[in-house]
This record gives structure tokens, sequence and C-alpha cells, in this order.
RNA sequence: CGGGGUGUGGCCUAGUGGUAAGGCGUCACUUUCGGGAAGUGAAAAUCGUGAGUUCAAAUCUCGCCACCCCGACCA
């Protein structure tokens, strides 16, 4: 390919707004173009990189037995109905009309075609288990796209669907499938890739693990142990909580004031915030009810795990209700139809605790669980704080770190095939639903998170495995006969060789070229000159490293066979 | 959906009431050319959009639109 023909323009500055270093440089080096907010067109060196992954993808897939399939982005409205997801899923669906006033929807995930392509086909448990996989257009109208391809509203993605006849069969697919996902990432050059426990939010399903590069650009906080393996989002982590000692004193009721946030009150009776119990209230606008959520001063509400907890959705409020004194709110039985106290786990066994009087303007001091109130029960509802103990191995420390999600993958259960009517004969004859697993890779934001993790100051570094070119042939002085000649000789040979050249067949300085080839960060740079010929020499450089190595002209193909070995 | 911000040739930016400016890029010619070369010349903008105020609006006022950032949200 020459560079002079290559649809795309590499600038110098830096496009206003711009923060993500991938959509910097994607950008810059003339990979990506916005054509609206969360929309993008590839260009052409773009699209040579997702064929690239898509390849690594469909290999492994094939791999563990995936048939690839295609379904439409377009589907009606009553396939969505079927399984509940037409009224449950909200506006990050495109939904719209066609001519004859149907209602349909534009894909943003495939459960339900999936199931529609198979459920009169497959009739019997002998044709289990199999798995189906795409790589399709996705449509999310995402509230708040962001950082260029990172979070988007169109996407291509990698979807895979597999059925089995019961839990055990799933559960080894599933492993089997994770394993796959941890060679795509890494064939796809990444190194920082975890898997974490997560929350299955709108898919459904109990199990569901997410496959996370950790980079600080990430949009998801991710608690992972130092000691051992354990990693999980934030979302569901768990871990060990500190406690402190104390022993127990008469309770005495304390005026404070205007003093009604935890820091107030701490400022006022000179303690810390792990020795007083705070209400967090939220309200259930489903059920039209409030909650008020007890949790240890220092610690704060994990909003997932409430929502999951109470299976609605919560939304944080500061309450106003005639029996709740705002400011002031300690452990009680409040009877009352509308308020749901929960009490997280922080507080089971706590003692000498101040705690709001449900009073104006009192707090309680010297408050312990257990002998001042016992509450029905105590629930896990906390956020994970850094350096709290590994739940997991009991002596490690956990720490958050921030990760892009590139991938997850769901055992779904019966959800859909109940819901949708598929079912299969099993050996005794019984009428079964499959279970069934879902996985899932976002290839664009794999193609902004490889650029996230593998760039510099002067631009992309692309894995080898995956760069739009592997060779960048950058004469200087095309001019000079000599150069002109034996550019073209390398050329001819290194394709015929069955490499992948850009050729900057530009007459600009030798600076603008290789600004242009490090920007775009193509991996292998052949610099051809009247100064390396007189050696009869080429000069190879490598984007990773910068290293200089000087070559015969004849040893050329010897030494890249070496050099792309070291770079896979 | 809340908060904040920005819209000026393809890109980056200056311009706070009085002739739309500079850099990058593009085109032509000359010289140069192993780290984003120099000179000369040229093309390219109804200043996001609509209304209003004014003798006069990129600039002031109001509405709308788009985009960016933070949060909420997010298979």
């Amino acid at each position: 390919m020459k560079i002079s023909k290559l649809v795309g323009e590499r600038t110098k500055e830096v496009p206003s707004g711009v923060i993500a270093k991938s959509h910097e440089y994607l950008l810059r080096a003339g990979y990506i173009k916005q054509v609206c907010n969360g929309v993008f067109s590839l260009l052409p060196p773009a699209l040579r990189v997702q064929k690239k992954l898509e390849k690594i993808i469909r290999e492994e897939m094939d791999k563990i037995g995936g048939q690839e399939v295609l379904f439409p982005v377009l589907m009606p409205k009553e396939l969505w109905e079927e399984s509940g997801r037409y009224s449950s899923i909200g506006s990050e669906m495109f939904r719209l009309k066609d001519r004859a006033d149907h209602d349909m929807v534009l894909g943003m995930t495939h459960e339900e075609a999936s199931v529609h392509m198979v459920r009169n086909i497959i009739k019997s448990y002998d044709q289990l288990p199999f798995m189906i996989y795409q790589i399709q257009t996705k449509l999310r109208d995402e509230p708040r796209a962001r950082a260029g391809l990172i979070r988007v509203r169109e996407f291509i993605m990698k979807d895979a669907y597999s059925f089995h006849t019961n839990k055990e069969d799933l559960d080894n697919y599933y492993e089997i499938v994770k394993q796959a996902y941890f060679n795509i990432y890494k064939r796809m050059g990444m190194k920082n890739v975890v898997s974490v426990k997560s929350d299955s939010g709108m898919m459904g399903g109990k199990i569901a693990d997410e496959f996370m590069l950790i980079t600080d650009i990430g949009e998801d906080s991710l608690v992972v142990c130092d000691n051992c393996d354990y990693s999980a989002n934030m979302e569901v982590a768990e871990a060990i909580l500190d406690t402190y000692e104390s022993k127990e004193e008469p309770t005495e009721l304390i005026n404070t004031g205007e003093n009604k946030t935890i820091e107030d009150v701490c400022n006022l009776l000179k303690i810390e915030p792990n020795q007083t119990c705070k209400a967090v209230c939220y309200y259930l606008s489903k059920s039209k009810k409030y909650v008020i959520a007890f949790i240890r001063g220092d610690l704060e509400v994990n909003e997932i795990k409430l929502r999951n907890l109470l299976k609605e959705e919560v939304v944080a409020i500061s309450i106003d209700h005639p029996k709740i004194v705002a400011g002031y709110i300690g452990p009680k039985d409040f009877n009352e139809e509308d308020i749901i106290t929960l009490y997280d786990i922080s507080l089971k066994g706590a003692k000498n605790l101040v705690v709001g009087a449900n009073a104006e303007p009192f707090h309680i001091a010297h408050f312990s669980f257990e002998r001042d109130y016992i509450p029905e029960t105590f629930v896990d509802i906390s956020k994970v704080k850094e350096g709290q103990k590994c739940k997991k191995c009991g002596c490690g420390h956990v720490k958050i770190v921030r990760g892009i999600e590139i991938g997850n993958i769901f055992q779904l259960g019966n959800k859909y095939t109940s819901s949708m009517h598929m079912t299969v004969h099993d050996s005794n004859g019984e009428e079964i639903n499959p279970i069934m697993g879902c996985y899932g890779i976002g290839i664009g934001r794999c193609l902004a998170s490889i650029v996230e993790e593998s760039s510099d100051e002067k631009g992309i570094i692309w894995p080898i495995a995956v760069a739009p070119w592997q060779i960048y042939l950058c004469p200087l002085r095309l001019d000079d006969e000599n150069v002109a000649k034996s550019t073209e000789e390398i050329n001819k040979l290194l394709e015929e060789s069955g490499y992948e050249v850009l050729f900057d067949d530009r007459n600009v300085s030798a600076g603008s070229k290789f600004a242009d080839s490090e920007l775009m960060g193509i991996p292998i740079r052949i610099v051809v000159s009247p100064r390396s010929l007189q050696n009869n020499e080429v000069e190879i450089t490598l984007r990773k490293t910068g290293e200089k190595i000087m070559c015969k002209k004849g040893e050329l193909i010897k030494k890249l066979e070496e050099l792309v070995k070291i770079l896979g």
C-alpha cells in the first residue's frame, strides 16, 4: 500500500476535547473519524486491525467448537416481548417503526435471536451441547458515549451462545470459553487482562465474569488481592471488614446541635467515623417505599448490591417522611408499611457506636448492637475499601484498580429457553429447557484498549499480530535512482514473502516519515537511503524499543523472520 | 437525566461592538532533505443555527442544535 494513496491524514495537533490516549492517537493517525456522538467510521488502517482481531477470535471460537452464524440487526418487537425484555430494557434500546407501523428494535444483544434460530430445529439432547457465534454490529443508545472507541453507541461485537442439557456441562464449557478468551487477549497482544466476578445486570443468571484490561482510563473499579488471585468487580466485591475493639459502656444521649453528618459529629465528639453508624436513605420508585440503610460510618453503601438485594432500582434521596428525623436517624423498628430498614454486616456485633437518636438534635453514644437493638438480619451492602483483608485467602490486602471491560461471559440458565419455549427431549424422553451461556467480546473496544495499553509519547505501538501493516518501508531521497530502484526491489521481495507493507512513497522530509511511522504504530520500519546503500545495507528500526539494526540487503528476509519471531 | 464547558477555512487556535487573523495541512514553482525544511505565490470561512438589540454583531441578549468533560446510567 502506498501511503500517498492511503485514505486518511495524520496530524500533529491534538484534537480538542480529547482525553483518552487511544482516542487521540486513533484520530491523529488517521484510523477513525467521528460521525456523531458515539458513532465512528473506521478508515482503512483501523479496518485492517479489526479484521485481524476478528480472525483471532474466529480461530479461537472455532477451536472450541463454535459455529459462526449471523443474526439480524433489525428485529420485531414480538421477539423481545417473548423474553420480557421489550419492556424491561429501557431507553438504551433503539426502537423504531417500519412502514406498516410495526414496532421494531435494533439489536443490542442477541439472546432472543439465538433461541429463535435454534428452538425448532434442535429437538434432542443428542444435539447438545453446541455453541453458535456471530460477529455483528450492535446498537445501544448509551446514555454517555465517551473516549473514542472505548464507549460507543454502535460497535462490532463477537457474541456467542451455548446450549446445554445440564448445569455440569455448562460449567465445564464455561471454563473452556474462559480459557479461550484468555488465549484471544494474549494473541491480541494485551497483557494486563484479568477476569473478575461481576454482576449479571440485565442479562439475568447468577454466574458472570468480566474480562478487564487494567488501565487508568478504565470505567470500572476492580477489587484485586495483592496475595492471591481474587478479583471482582466493585459491584459485587466482598472483603473482610476490619473491626475495632471497644468495651461496652452505658448509652448516653448527647445534644449534637446542628451536626448531622458523620464528619460533623466526629469532629464534635472527637471520634473516628468507624465508631459511628450512619443511615443512608433510598427510594424505591416502583414499589413506592423508602429504604433506610444503616452502615458503619466509615463505609459506603454499594448501590448495586442494594439493588440486587431488593430486586428493584434504588434512588438515593434526602428523605422526607413524617416518621423520620433526617440527620438524626438511628437504629429502631419504624413499623411503617413504606419504610424498609437494612443493617449492613459491618454493624454486626459492633459496640460503642454513636448513632442517631431519632430525635432532633440528639445522637446516642455507646450504642451497641445486640444489646441496645437487635435487627432481624444483617446484610452485605457495603462497598469494599482499599486495604481491607481478602476474603478468599484471608491474609492478602485488597487494592482497587481501574479496568476496561473487554469481554464478558454469563451463565444464563434457562431464562431465555423457558420464556421462549425452547425444549428438547432428554434421555428419559422428558421435555427440558436447555440451559444457556453467552459470551461477548467488544472488538472496537479491544482495538482501542490495545492502544491504551501499548503506546508511548510518539504514538501507537501495535503488537505485530494485529498491526495494520507489519512493515513501514521508508525510502529517503526517492529522487536518487539507486534508492528508487532498491526500494522497488525490496517492496516486491517483501510482498512476495507475505509481508504487509506500507510504502511511504511521498517526497517529504525524513522527520515527517519517521514521525508518521511512529504515530501509526507500525512495528518494523525499513529505511532505504543513499547512506545505507553505500554499504549495500538497509536500516531496520523496531517501533517498540527504538532499536536500530543495519542489515545487508540480501539478508533482509532472513533477518525479518528472526525479528517477527521475537516481536510475536 | 443532572452539573460544567466548547462551537471561527480540512485540523489547532487568536480575536469581547467597527475591513475575519495566525499556525499546521493542501496546490504551484525554486532550493533543500537521516528527526515533523526554507522561500515565493495561490486556493480555501455566509464565525453551529434561528431570532433580537444596534448605524454596525464572531463579539451583546434569548431560543434551538451539535460536540466534549464529570456524575447518574451501562449485556
